[in-house]
DNA sequence: GCGCAAGTAATCGTATACAATTTGACCGCC
DNA sequence: GGCGGTCAAATTGTATACGATTACTTGCGC
């Protein structure tokens, strides 16, 4: 759950839209790899599931497009998103750009309380790497990601903290594609190197570990063209 | 026309789906401030305006509300975004933050005939500010966001391109909203510099260019809560 | 005259219905 | 047997219809 990260400083809006639920219930299940790339998503077969209309589908799936887990081709439906390796690296190259901006501007701000979230946080996720199962896999999944937008709430960037949304559900998609080791998070906890550096107020080092640390997640990839790049619809299942 | 900088390395699909040329040509109408901040766009406004059914303009009308550019309210109705000054403030943040990161990359893949396309882009612009007429200030609001978005398409990453395109049009409606001199592009041809600087390699020296740049043009800004920040759809047209 | 309340108009939220396009299959033809 | 075309099924694109919520107005009571 990301309510935790949320809590913090987000205005939360308790009446959600019916449409953005089953946007929020997809985009969950993609994060968590509850559904993998390239699998077709059928505006009648999801109303059906959420028992709504194929309306609110839709618009679910139209607002998923936006923040590129989902591509719509036209007349042709909606898939989750099958990101080609440029993209890969692109998404990458996108958040080293962003992220040492984003931990220099959390870094200023944060307060004690927000560090012991951090490292609350940083416990939960450690507990859930010990542990086994799928479930347990999925939630460590989550955890990781939200370390990073924790760190972007912090920052109190509304929009930059959208863009991190968007870039760490994506990578997240990318790991699941080309992603070679059981799990994104390497050995050594980073995160909590990156918290320590960032308690210790040494900025730069802390920017030096983020930028290795998404060096590392980048380095566990092995983005060749998968296979059938184009006809990769084929198996859509 | 923002054309010209896609035209360069943007995969356009020219079939668009009736939603996204309605909403793009409400965010033009946004970006050159034919519309203005606060006016309400009804869903039935905008279709009898574009002739067709609701349904297509609330998708066009979601889909902006997405890039921020409209806020749509809970059963109220869709209103050109009026972005807080706090807002304005994060808009810029944030193009501080990334917009040197994407000079640099744009710096490193940029060729001769790009180079020449930009030199290009300044000329229009420059004829653009000394010509009359209110087509010609809207024809260069719209020059002066398409230097820093081909930039950003220069660079390579669609990703980052992306959501410069959105910090640019959310920056035109700050500066429709809060800006004081008549026009945002100040004297000197600050963009000029920042190409002279790339092209003599000097990266650092443009960066700097680049982040004066965007504190100049926040420096124009008055960014104090308008009288009525809450009651603002009190004359909402 | 002012404040409050109920009714009414307008607008959004959602569902359903129809039209257009694509896909796959079947059948005849070469 | 392979190839091309035509037809049917499925899916999306768009429009219309109905229900719910909000805002406005009108009228009553004070």
């Amino acid at each position: 759950m990301n309510s935790a990260a949320n809590a913090l400083l987000t205005t939360d809006e308790p009446a959600e839209t019916g449409a953005q639920q089953i946007r929020d219930a997809i985009r969950d299940a993609i994060v968590e790899r509850r559904l993998s790339p390239g699998t077709k998503l059928s505006e009648s077969d999801v109303g059906n599931l959420f028992n709504v209309s194929r309306t609110l589908a839709r618009a679910a799936l139209q607002a998923l497009s936006y923040e590129g887990l989902v591509s719509v081709e036209k007349n042709r439906g909606a898939f989750v998103a099958y990101p080609s390796p440029d993209e890969a690296k692109q998404i990458f190259a996108a958040r080293r750009l962003i992220e040492p901006g984003i931990l220099r501007e959390a870094a200023a701000r944060i307060t004690t309380s927000e560090i012991q979230h951090l490292r609350q946080l940083l416990l939960e996720e450690s507990r859930l790497i010990s542990e086994r199962g799928q479930t347990a896999r999925r939630a460590e999944i989550k955890a990781s990601g939200d370390f990073h937008l924790t760190l972007a709430a912090i920052s109190g960037n509304a929009i930059m903290q959208r863009f991190m949304e968007e870039l760490v559900a994506r990578s997240s998609l990318v790991i699941a594609l080309y992603g070679q080791s059981t799990i994104s998070s390497c050995g050594h906890n980073e995160h909590g190197d990156i918290v320590s550096a960032i308690e210790a107020k040494d900025l730069d080092h802390a920017c030096h570990l983020m930028l290795h640390h998404i060096a590392h997640i980048e380095a566990d990839l092995d983005l060749r063209e998968r296979k059938g790049q184009g006809l990769k619809e084929a198996f859509d299942l």
